[in-house]
This record gives structure tokens, sequence and C-alpha cells, in this order.
RNA sequence: GCCCGGGUGGUGGAAUAGGUAGACACGCAGGACUUAAAAUCCUGUGGGCAGUAAUGUCCGUGCGGGUUCAAUUCCCGCUCCGGGUACCA
């Protein structure tokens, strides 16, 4: 009998999906683990040989925890609104969602073909309405909330109002857009639009003017995640700065829990330093200067150098900065107009590939804090105006921009300073010559003398004592605050798309937004006519006359305090990609809830992601959304956990393997690798799968293309060999291998143990088919070890020690590997036991009933088989992990006591049992060895295969 | 620039609380079975030198140092490759 794989596969995929075999249920009482993918976006593409990489691995882990006895939730579903359906659709005019469906589809046709034990009833797609009514939902909850800095989580508006009116801004500690100060009697005296628009800047969701990334290309604004290099990273088009009034989420209220909270997780060092980077936690002082002679005005700056305030000597505002009116001089006004203008025009990569220095004076001085000495002030484009307060203090010698920019303008800066350098160094020893000292290390000098006049003196403080007592200086005298900056600013949430969750928001005839009631959810996404912006510009939702308000209207008007005669209006814009896949996770728990995102149930018993398998692309962008919109769900109450993935893998990116053919130029002849260098030649793309292992196959390749028909080839060895690279995995390389072709020529067990075989999970790697014939023959290998004679031959016979030592020491290289996800080694492990199994002749039951349970995470399909061929009812996922008897694997290292004074190199490796007599007489007689053990005690010899390697003392 | 990774045979990769370097697999070479092919199985396979051979011996984990009886593993310096990030004060 042969291991007919494809009808296998094809077998127990049926059985699984009838019998419904990895559907889960709570089971109070019984261990729960969650493992998680990411889900995928389903492109028309469909999945190339690298996409189910992770899902293979999450797979494994899964089926293994199953068998250990954990109730496994296993689930997947599809991130399906996003930017290449709706563009497809503008091309074409196919609704976005009919191929959306299709490509869902397809994928779901490719994904079963593999084997996964995904429990599909719980399927979420973030265009389904029943699923996206919860993330309206969730959108109208982080409108009515704000963060409190004091209760350290977010609480409802309505205690903000109370706040208000019983005290005004006193004492609050709250996240806000800017920050005011009102007393009670001002609030009060405020209008209702009045108290909305304040009310705007401390809610977690709302409008504001944002300086935005705009797209012109793709017609909407952009994420910071989203912009890569200045340019949109779909698409690549260029992004420029812009204001407009955008829907925001205020993550940056969670900057700090979303850092501490990277503490308690198990993600990947680099991970969670990507993330700490995007953070960008930095601590330092804010001070004020005053502007002019009178002292009135007053400008803030953040530094975390505050050590540094003797070597200011001028100050630098961004050009978007508020205080550039104020501060430019009649003077100097046309050309700071000038200058500002010119800056606003440049987008975000004209700045980041032109870094020359250029500013302009605004006319006006500010004085030194401590000194007293004027300062001039400048505007100059390095400075940015969504960091710190939009204004630095310049400290030439010790920052390298602000020695560049003092070099750059040192004539003018001198001439303001009265002749003094500018650049003035306060570090011992450091020298400021030809560029800036930017270490935060060394002694302090150049502070003015003792007394003079502020009191303060640095020198000979090391910098972190001299940071530490400027910032105590500053709190004593009022001349500023400490203050902690991030980096991490809100979430813009608008998109000008069609294809994208709707805001469940309208604008009252004021113009002021309105959530809709939650009872009216979902807002439906409404029919268009076409998926462009309308001719005025507005968003393509523009399009939809009366959409969704008609099915809303009659609800709204029964719950809700509206005057039905009011024109509404709805949102037109729609939400960002990462508003569907930020509580995804938590859906899968409950997913056919009508009544909530998630039951309180569900969500005790399933908690949080235990294992979460996905790529780094997503480190600033989804896993920063979700841990803060699990963080605010978390704070309401709604889920239990305050981190959503307890455990987060990386799984490597599969590049792509291109071959070459070389063709004789101007001729229709082809030269086979290591004879092109005779000739004159240009290299050409050639699908990979017409290659096998690197040999072309000449009659697919005539047959490819018309022009390649009568081809001509020179041969090396009677074969075509093709040159290869590594590459992107992409149509026009030619290299994308698809997995339906590797599971129909070798099926899905040897892809699945292939794809774990090719090397580390975390690593990147090309794909190659050469070799996976290997995993294929170990396959086959197994089957026959069942076999004798085409008949099945399993023996009852007890296992020798011999047997059980191969397959206890297989057990628990199995389960150390696993924990570790080192599944690469794993399968070189099987290999391993299955040879020497194969050389012992075993076929015997109690060997190979174990070894088929753990290696059903692996190769579900054939372990299935071979299991039910055993005489076993039901899924193998019902069955036991098999434990491992420690005295079966202690074989390679035991204790050995011997005492001896010898000398350690040994001429030969020594048997088992020798005596600490022969040991000595066995050793090398030299110097080194003799000083190893010298006045030693040998405590173990390690032993393997039955010689003795080496003595540990 | 800064922050992470990583350099091991012809190839993918094993092995790090320091202890037989190259597991396992691909490829290659030779052999068996076949009219032949496919499939399967067996043997060899880091390099140099010596030997008919078993074998012996020296060199070998990017480069240069160091610690150690012992270094792919630890430390210092350099170099190359990959990834992330960047006027963030």
């Amino acid at each position: 009998m042969d291991y007919n794989f494809a009808e296998i596969e094809k077998k127990w995929q049926a059985w699984w999906a009838e019998n419904q075999t990895f559907r889960v249920q709570t089971a109070p009482g019984r261990p729960k683990f969650y493992v998680l993918d990411m889900f995928p976006y389903p492109s028309g593409a469909g999945l190339h040989v690298g996409h189910p990489l992770g899902y293979i691995a999450s797979d494994i882990y899964a089926r293994f925890q199953r068998l250990r006895g954990f109730n496994v939730l296993h689930p997947m579903g599809y991130d399906a609104y996003g930017l290449p359906a709706e563009q497809y659709a503008i091309q074409t005019g196919q609704h976005p969602e009919v191929t959306t469906a299709a490509n869902i589809k397809r994928y779901r046709q490719q994904l079963d073909k593999i084997g996964f034990s995904f429990d599909w009833s719980r399927e979420v797609k973030t265009c389904d309405p029943a699923y996206y009514r919860w993330t309206q939902w969730a959108f109208i909850r982080l409108f009515n909330s704000f963060y409190s800095y004091e209760k350290n989580k977010a609480l409802p508006v309505t205690g903000l109002v109370q706040a208000f009116e019983t005290s005004g801004t006193d004492g609050l500690q709250v996240a806000c857009g800017k920050e005011e100060s009102f007393s009670a009697d001002e609030w009060r005296a405020k209008s209702e639009k009045e108290k909305q628009e304040t009310l705007m800047n401390y809610r977690l969701a709302y409008l504001g003017d944002m300086m935005v990334n705009w797209c012109a290309a793709l017609g909407t604004v952009l994420a910071n995640d989203e912009v890569v290099n200045g340019v949109s990273l779909r698409g690549g088009y260029p992004v420029e700065q812009k204001v407009m009034r955008q829907w925001c989420l205020r993550v940056s209220a969670y900057a700090e829990r979303l850092l501490s909270g990277l503490d308690a997780i198990d993600w990947s060092a680099s991970l969670k330093e990507t993330q700490r980077n995007w953070i960008g936690k930095s601590e330092g002082a804010e001070i004020r200067l005053a502007i002019g002679s009178e002292g009135k005005r007053e400008i803030t700056v953040f530094t975390t150098r505050p050590d540094t305030i003797f070597g200011v000597t001028f100050m630098v505002l961004a050009p978007e900065s508020e205080w550039v009116d104020a501060l430019a001089t009649d003077a100097q006004k046309a050309e700071v107009t000038c200058y500002v203008q010119a800056a606003k025009k440049r987008t975000e990569r004209d700045r980041m590939s032109d870094r020359t220095v250029t500013g302009v004076f605004s006319g006006s001085y500010a004085l030194h804090p401590l000194t007293g000495e004027p300062l001039p002030v400048w505007i100059s484009d390095y400075v940015l105006a969504g960091y710190g307060t939009g204004a630095i203090m310049a400290v030439p010698a010790h920052d390298s921009r602000d020695y560049a920019f003092a070099k750059r303008f040192e004539k003018e800066l001198r001439a303001q300073l009265g002749g003094k350098d500018p650049v003035v160094p306060l570090i011992e020893g450091c020298d400021v010559s030809s560029e800036s000292f930017d270490a935060k290390e060394g002694i302090m000098m150049n502070s003015p003398q003792a007394g003079y006049p502020c009191g303060l003196s640095l020198n000979g403080l090391d910098v972190q004592e001299a940071i530490a007592r400027t910032k105590e200086y500053i709190e004593k005298y009022d001349l500023g605050r400490i203050r902690v900056n991030y980096r991490l600013r809100d979430a813009i949430f608008s998109r000008q798309r069609y294809w994208g969750e709707p805001f469940p928001v309208y604008y009252d005839s004021s113009g002021m937004p309105q959530m809709l009631p939650e009872e009216v959810l979902p807002l439906k996404l409404p029919e268009v006519d076409k998926y462009l912006p309308t001719d005025t510009g507005e968003p393509p939702l523009g399009r939809a006359d009366h959409w969704a308000w008609d099915s809303v209207r009659n609800k709204v008007a029964a719950t809700a305090d509206i005057d039905n005669k009011t024109v509404f209006a709805l949102e037109r814009n729609t939400m960002p990609g990462f508003a569907g896949s930020s509580a995804y996770y938590l859906r899968y728990m409950d997913p056919h809830n009508e009544k909530a995102l998630v039951s309180r149930e569900n969500n005790e018993y399933w908690r949080s992601v235990d294992l979460y398998i996905g790529g780094t692309e997503h480190a600033t962008g989804h896993l920063i959304y979700s841990r803060f919109w699990n963080k605010f769900l978390f704070d309401l109450g709604v889920v239990c956990e305050d981190e959503p993935f307890k455990k987060l893998i990386n799984q490597g990116m599969i590049q792509g393997r291109s071959n070459f053919v070389y063709r004789i130029r101007e001729t229709n002849t082809f030269v086979s690798l290591n004879l092109k260098d005779r000739y004159d030649v240009t290299p050409l793309h050639v699908d990979v799968n017409m290659v096998s292992n690197d040999a072309l196959d000449v009659d697919k390749f005539r047959a490819w293309r018309p022009e390649f028909a009568d081809a001509e080839f020179i041969l090396e060895d009677g074969k075509y060999l093709c040159g290869w690279a590594v590459e992107k995995m992409s149509k026009s390389m030619y290299n994308v291998v698809n997995p339906d072709d590797i599971v129909e020529k070798y099926g899905a067990d040897t892809l699945r143990m292939y794809e774990m075989f090719l090397g580390p999970l975390e690593q990147s790697k090309p794909w190659d088919t050469n070799g996976i014939d290997g995993v294929h023959r170990f396959l086959k290998k197994y089957w026959r070890l069942f076999f004798e004679n085409g008949t099945l031959a399993v023996s009852d016979e007890p296992a020798t020690p011999q047997e059980l030592k191969v397959l206890h020491r297989l057990i628990k290289k199995i389960q150390t590997d696993v924990e570790n996800f080192s599944f690469n080694t794993s399968v070189s492990a099987f290999m391993i036991g299955v040879n020497e199994l194969t050389e012992l002749k075993c076929r015997k039951r109690a060997i190979l009933q174990p070894l088929t349970t753990l290696l059903s995470p692996f190769a579900p399909h054939i372990c299935e088989e071979l299991w039910s061929l055993l005489g076993h009812a039901g899924s193998i996922a019902d069955s036991v992990f098999p434990e491992y008897e420690e005295k079966y694997t202690l074989e390679n290292r035991f204790d050995y006591p011997v005492s001896f004074n010898g000398k350690l190199r040994f001429k030969k490796a020594l048997p088992l049992g020798i005596s600490a007599k022969e040991i000595e007489a066995a050793v090398l007689n030299d110097e080194q060895s003799t000083k190893y053990l010298e006045g030693k005690t040998p405590k173990k010899v390690i032993v393997v295969e039955g010689k003795i390697v080496n003595i540990v003392v």
C-alpha cells in the first residue's frame, strides 16, 4: 500500500469539516489556550507560499496544545476593508464587496488545502455589518470618554462635565489637545456649542484640526505608520503636510501605559524596542523664556538637556509655530512670511531628501532665563511643530543640529550676540571646533561664576548630576517644570474613502457632530454609483444621497431627542484599516453575540491571546492600536485583561528565489550558467515553476512564450542550468510559488513540514523548492514503517528498551522544540528517529502509536490515516500527547563518580565502564591537561555513543 | 547617524549556563535493482599534506587581539550583510 497523500488529505479534510473537529466551546474548569494568526487581507493575487508560514507554525502549536489537553481557540477571519479593493473598484466599477467576497472564497479554498485546524464557525470579516457594528460602538464609547491621569484610566465625559461645573479646570489632570484653564463660572457661561467644542479637547475620539499626511494620489489622509520615507506605504505616492479637520483617537493619552505594559508581555526584544522608539518617551524640562525687554510674553521650550542651559545662545521656532507671527518684527515680517510659505510647500519627502540648513531671523530676542542675556529668535524647519512645544533653545556646542545651524548663520549670530561665538562648550575636554559634542557624559564647565547672576553653578558635576541639579533649580525658581514628552501622536481616524466602516456620526444644524444612538447600529455602508470622490472633492460617501438615514431615521426618532425635520448630515469619511483589526481577537471569543462585542462570560474564559503569530510590519500600526483599543475597553470594564497579546512571535518573510536564463545577444540561443562567460549574454527571468534543482525544463520553456518556441540551448552535462538570485516574491520576477501546486505535487503534509524545515521561524529566508524531496521522502519512509510487503504489519509486541529510547528521546526533544518554536530542528529530529526505527525494523504499536500522536501536529493528514489504520475511531486530535520517561532519555549524560589525578586530553575516545586508573592511563600526559585537572575532583564524565569524550571538574 | 539582528561546507541550516564543529536535509560522486527511466536502497562528501589502505596529521565557524586546560559560544577592536528608525531637541 502506497502513501497516497492526495486521497488521504482529501478524506481527512472532509472528515474534519463534517465532524467539526476543531469547533470549540467555553469549558469552565478546563484550561484554555488561545492561538491567533494575524488575519489576512484577501488580495486578488491569492496566497503564495510565504503566506502560510505563520499559519503553519501556529497550527502546529494549536494542535500540540490540544493534544496536551488544552481547550484551544484557534480562529481565522479576514481583514476585508482596504485600498486595493477600492482602487480596483474605481478602475473597473466592480463593487469592492463583490471582489472582496471572491478573494475571500479563493483564500478559503487555498487555506483548506493545507489542513489547518481553524474553528471556522467563528470566522470574522471586518466588512460584515454584524462585525463592524462593534467597531462603531467602540468609537461612540471613545467619543464619550476622556482620560484621567489621576485615576490613570478612561472615564465617561459626563464626569468631566461635572468637574467643570464644580471647579472648572482647577486641579484637573486629564489628557487633552491643548492646555487651557477656565473657572466653573466661565464654563457655565459658555453656550452649548462652546461647551461641546471645549469637550472635543478631551474626548478620546475627537474632531480636531490636525496637521495630517495628505496623499493627493490616493485622495485621503494617512496615519503616521502608513507613511514610510515620506511616501505612502501603499502605492508609494508622495505625501504632504496639511491642516485638516479630522477624527482622531487620543492614543497619546495611553503613551505611558503602552510603554510600561511592554514589560509584562512576552514579545521579542526587537519588537518591544521598535514600539518603545515609536512611543519615544523622553524626560526633560520645559523652560519659559521671556520675550523682549518688557518680559511680558513668554515662550516655552522643551529640552532633555537642561544641563546645557548655559550654552544656549539663540532660540529656534518651527515655521508652523503659533509664535511666529507675534515675534516677527515689522522689519523682518516680509522675509519671515516668505520663509514660512516656502516651508509649507515642502512635502515631508522634500524635507527629508534636502537637508540643507535654512532659516530666517524673526527680529525678536528672548532673554536667557538665568543670565538675562538676549537670545536672538530664529525660525527654521529643522524644528518640528508637532513635537515638544514647537520651539527650542539652541545649544550649538552640544547638539549637532543646532551646531549645523549656528555654523550656517555664524556671521549673523555673532553680530546679534555682540561678537561672541555662538558655540559655547560646557563639557571639559570636548572639542567643538568641527562638530558638536552630543554625548551625555563628561564633567561640566563654563557655568557663570558662582553667585552671579543666578546662583547656579554646574561646574565639576557630571552630566547626569547637572541635569538633576538644573531641574531642581527650574522647579524651585519657577522657570518652568519637569516634563515628560512622547513622540507618539494621536491617530488620525478619518479616511476619505468608500471601502471602510462608516462613522456612527451625524452633524446637527449647528454643525456639531453627534453620535447615533447605539440601538441603531450598525450603520451600514451605502451603495454609491462611483467610488471616486465627488466633483466637489467630498469623500465617495458624498455620492450616497439618503444613505442609511432612511433606515435609521425611525429608530433614531424613537430613541433620541432629535428633530425629525432637521437636515441630517451623516459623516462622509470612513474609518481607517486599523479600525477593524483593533478588536477582532475579542470578537472571536463570542462571534455571534448580538448584544455585546463579547460577553463577560466568554471574555473571562478566553481572556487574552496566549500566542499571536504575525509579521513585524505591524509593529507600529496594528500592534499599537489594538493595545490601545484593548486598554480602553479594559478601562470600560468590557474586557478583563489589560494587554491583548501575551506572547507574540514574528515569523520571517519568505523571499522569492528567482531563476535566470542567459540569452546570447541578438540571438534566440540560451547558454547554460557555467558557460555563459564565454558569450555576450543578457540574463532573463524565467518562471521558477519550469525549473527543478536549477535545471530548466526546456520543453516547458519553449512552450512558455511564442518567441521562445524555436529557442536553441547550449547545455552543460546534458542539462541547462539556470542562475538564481534572492528577490522579493512577485509576479514580475516570475518567482511566485503557489502553495496549491506544492500541495498537488507533494501533499499538504509535505508542504507543512518543509516550510518548517526551511529554517528558523523568525528568520527571513528565500523559498527554494529544492530540498522538498527530503521531507517528502521522510513521510513516505514513515508510512512504510507501518507496512511489510504491502500490508499493515503493526504488532502488539512490547517494545525493547532501545526502541523506547528512540521514542522517548524524540518526545522530549519535540516538546522542548515546540515550546521554543524551533520547528526546523523538530523536523530533523523526526527524520533521525524514523531512520533509527527503520534500521531497528520496529513495527510495534507501542512505539508507532505514540509516535503518530507526536507527529500529528506537523503532518496531521497522514497521521490521522495511520491512526485509523491502527484501529482508532475518531480524530487523533482527541488523543493525548505521550509523556516521556526520563530513564529512556538520559543515555548521553550521566554522573560517573571517579577520582583521579589525571590529565585531560585523550588520545582516543574511551569506552564506557572504564575505571579511573584506565582513564588516567589513557589521557595525554601534557602540560595543559595536567593544569586542568590539578587539585580538582572530576564531577562528571560525558559519554557520547558509549565513549567518554569529556570530563567535567 | 542611532538601535537591533547576523556572518559556520557547493546550498538550506545544526550545535551557545564554553566541552566530539558541520546534526538533519539538498546537491554532487560512486554503487545496487532495472532493457531503460522513475521510484527505492547502500557508500562517500569541509580543506591541505602523508599513505595502496585502514589511518595519521595540520588548518578550519567574517578579520585582528584577549580570557580559558578548552571559544562558533564570553570580552575588546574592526569589517561586511540584513532589518528597524530618524532633523523628536
